[in-house]
Order: C-alpha cells, then sequence, then structure tokens
DNA sequence: TCCTCCCATTGAGACGTGTTTAACGGGACG
DNA sequence: CGTCCCGTTAAACACGTCTCAATGGGAGGA
C-alpha cells in the first residue's frame, strides 16, 4: 500500500516509517507543510498520515486544499491529546480518521487496513463470522440479515475485539482503548458493556470469553 | 515497574515518588541532566519521567541522546505550561507522551500504566516449541492450534518456567515470583499449580521436571 | 533386600474473590 | 420535558486457588 507520511519530527517519523515498512508498505515521507502540498496534488496515495503542526502550511491547510481540490485519498490526523479540538474531534477539516500521539502502532496499522479497505470499495471492511456479519464502517452488526441494534459503546468494544481477536485483553486495556484519561470510569463500567454485548452476539458464531482474573477474548466458536 | 524521575525540585520529586511507591512501584531518581544522562546509559528502566529543564543538560538533550542511543524505553516528559511549544507538543524531540505541571497523579499512573502495557503487548514474543505456541502478549498456549484454556495462576507459571528455560527453581523461587510479599502462601500451592500446568502440557515437548529437595525445571524434550 | 523417612503428588473441600446480573439514577439529546 | 444510554452500586453467584490430609515413590541406611 502506497502511503505518505507528513510528520516534522525525525524520530518519530522514522519509528512510523520502520514499522509500516515491516508491514510490507511503501511510504514516503514529508516534514514541510507546504511540500506536502504540492505533493499530493502530482501524486497519488492510499493514505496519508498527517500530523497538524508542521512547518509550512498546518495539516488542517493540507488537509483541506486536498479536499478541495476533490481529492478523497483518506486521511488519518495525528496530533497530540492537547490539540484535540472539536475540529479534530468532528473530523471537520475532512479527515476520515484521528489518532492521538504517542500513537499506537498496532492501532495504526489496524485503522490503516480498515481505511484501505474501505476505499478499496467499500468491499472488505467487514468482519464475518457465520451468520455474522460487522460492517465498520457503517457501525453496524446483523445476524442473518437482521440488525443488532447495537449502542455506540457497544460498538466500540466490538471494535477492539474484534480487532484483537484470540487475543486476551485485560479490562484494563479495554478501558483504555474505550476511554481517554480524563475519564476514568470504573472497570464495572467495561463489565457492563461487555454483559451487554454478550447478550446481543447470542446466537451467533462470536463469542466473549472470560478468563477470570486475565480479562476477556473474543474468538469464533466451530458450531 | 522501574521508573527513573528525573526532576530537580525535591518537594516535587518527593510527592512523586511516594505516590508512585504506593502503587507498587520502584523509582529511583535524578536531579541533574547529566547524571540522568549517564544513568540511562548503564541502567535499564521500564519508564522515565523527564523534567524539561534541569540543571546540566535540559531534558531534551538527555531524551535526545537516549534515542540516539536506540534506546526506546518509553519517556513521559513533564513540563510547566509556559515551556510547552512546539518541541513538546510534536512530541519532537522522541517522547511518548507528555504531562503539564502540576501534575494529576491519577493521569500520571494511568499514563504509565497505558505506555508499560503497550511495550509489553506490542513485544507480543512468541514462544515455539515443535506443535506448542505460547504468545505471550495474548497469554494463550495452544496445541496443534487447539486453545489450552490455561488458567492465570498457570500462565504466570508458564511465563516463568519459560523464561528459565534450562534453569532450576527452587519452589521458594517460583513462589517469590507468582506471589507478592504480603501474599505468603504455602509450598503446596506452588506445587498446585505445578501439577495443574504439567497435566495440561501432556501432549508438548516442553516438560516440567521436578528435582527432589532442589525444585523445578522446565525444558523442550526431544520427542 | 527391605524398611523407613522425607518429599512430592494427588484429591477433596472450603474459602475468598472476580464476575455476573439486576435495579437505580444521572445526563445527554431531541 | 421525555426518552434512551450508560455508568454506578450492591447483591448473588461461580469459579479458581489455597489448605489440609492422604497417597505415592525414591533414596539412604541397616
Amino acid at each position: 500500500m502506497r502511503m505518505l507520511l507528513v510528520e516534522d519530527n525525525d524520530d518519530l517519523a522514522e519509528t512510523i516509517i520502520d514499522r509500516l515498512r515491516a508491514e510490507g508498505h511503501s511510504i514516503d515521507r514529508e516534514a514541510n507543510g507546504d511540500q506536502a502540498n504540492s505533493l499530493l496534488r502530482h501524486a497519488q496515495f492510499d493514505i496519508v498520515l498527517l500530523d497538524i503542526n508542521l512547518p509550512g502550511r498546518s495539516g488542517y491547510e493540507v488537509l483541506r486544499s486536498l479536499r478541495a481540490r476533490d481529492d478523497q485519498t483518506p486521511v488519518i490526523i495525528m496530533t497530540a491529546r492537547s490539540q484535540i479540538d472539536d475540529r479534530v474531534l468532528g473530523l471537520d477539516a475532512g479527515a476520515d480518521d484521528y489518532m492521538v500521539k504517542p500513537v499506537d502502532f498496532r492501532e495504526l496499522s489496524a485503522r490503516c487496513r480498515v481505511l484501505a479497505r474501505r476505499r478499496a470499495g467499500n468491499a472488505s471492511n467487514v468482519f464475518t463470522a457465520g451468520n455474522f456479519i460487522f460492517d465498520r464502517g457503517a457501525k453496524r452488526a446483523t445476524v442473518r440479515g437482521q440488525d443488532l441494534e447495537l449502542r455506540a459503546r457497544e460498538v466500540q468494544l466490538l471494535e477492539i475485539l474484534i480487532g484483537n481477536l484470540g487475543r486476551m485483553l485485560t479490562k484494563e486495556e479495554v478501558a483504555d482503548k474505550l476511554y481517554s484519561f480524563d475519564e476514568a470510569p470504573s472497570l464495572n463500567a467495561v463489565e457492563q458493556i461487555v454483559a451487554r454485548l454478550r447478550k446481543k452476539l447470542e446466537g451467533t458464531p462470536l463469542v466473549v470469553k472470560t478468563a477470570r482474573g486475565l480479562g476477556y477474548m473474543a474468538y469464533v466458536s466451530e458450531d
């Protein structure tokens, strides 16, 4: 997959590049907003990873002019938590997703995959297990074509679990992915959401197993 | 968790140390940038909490030379709001996170946890022996793709044994690694866990051998 | 060779703790 | 102002883990 990383910090850029190269992507990097902008006018990428504050024009401006040109290339904003404001949260500028620095690479590559698939024809941004279908893009889960009517939190949890199929996640890990630092709900909230999601997943090959003292793990059951 | 606090203000340092000690971490402190730098050359920490303006070289310089040495130890920058500039916001120097002083301790420990976990989880080191696979990150052991359904204690023990392959461990050593100070179960508990794990490891090249009066040792059998 | 002692193993039961579940209430959103 | 989420609290429950006690087995001495 061809990607563009716009990031002025050399160290961080190298780390990300190494990481994504290791996953088989080809990555170009630009450290300056103006240069990134002109590069984006001429070259085509599958995904753009965009830092907000840059030398030259800011990430916002780069993004705006990209969208102004009617370029629908998926863009992931990367920013420090303090810089998350409504513009980012609403993805107003036309970003497809955003990530808080410091970036979790597993998550980054997961999101890249999601965006890439979405673009690749809206086709397989979808998780399927038997009669169960979860469409990440549409944030919609169905069993035998019947809508599961998941709530926002349940969708988030489902994304986390499906993104970590067969992997044990402690409640703390789940909480970290579900909530930001300033929210600090009790771990019981996690249990609650798991319980509610689990109930809705009954009759589905997708099972959320709990292992005492270890956490939760989602897997696809055989029958 | 082993942590290094680099902070020249004695009062603040003590407060932080008290707090984190109370959470069971072991903390070293350095007040001077140069000394911190040389300490970091020789000692290994799980997390570094780094103030920016220090006697001797600044926190930035400490961080830069750390990264220049290819040391990926997670670093959290701590700084006063007035000192937040683009370098910090962009986490340019290679920090993993930053916090504004005065620090909120709950937040601090939350971030430490996240970074520590992220590091542990990403390093999904997998132990393989024949048809047996143990994924530390996923906390999951399989034989021929079949889940072994280990319990929390069994997973802990397995980690210990695999981390000491071919090395004899007395029951006391195992108990020390398995339990904290305040818990002091009988050594029979260890035997109990060994027995259960051993049973589940049947049909696996991984064998837990017992030497009377000496302890236990795990090794990979040939056949 | 046989006995004895000591340590390890094994099984059964009880306790404690993590998990589930239900009911409540605050809060956001329309 | 009403409705619908979602997190909290508290109680019930279930499971894992420890303890206790009995069994088994290897090593050393007579």
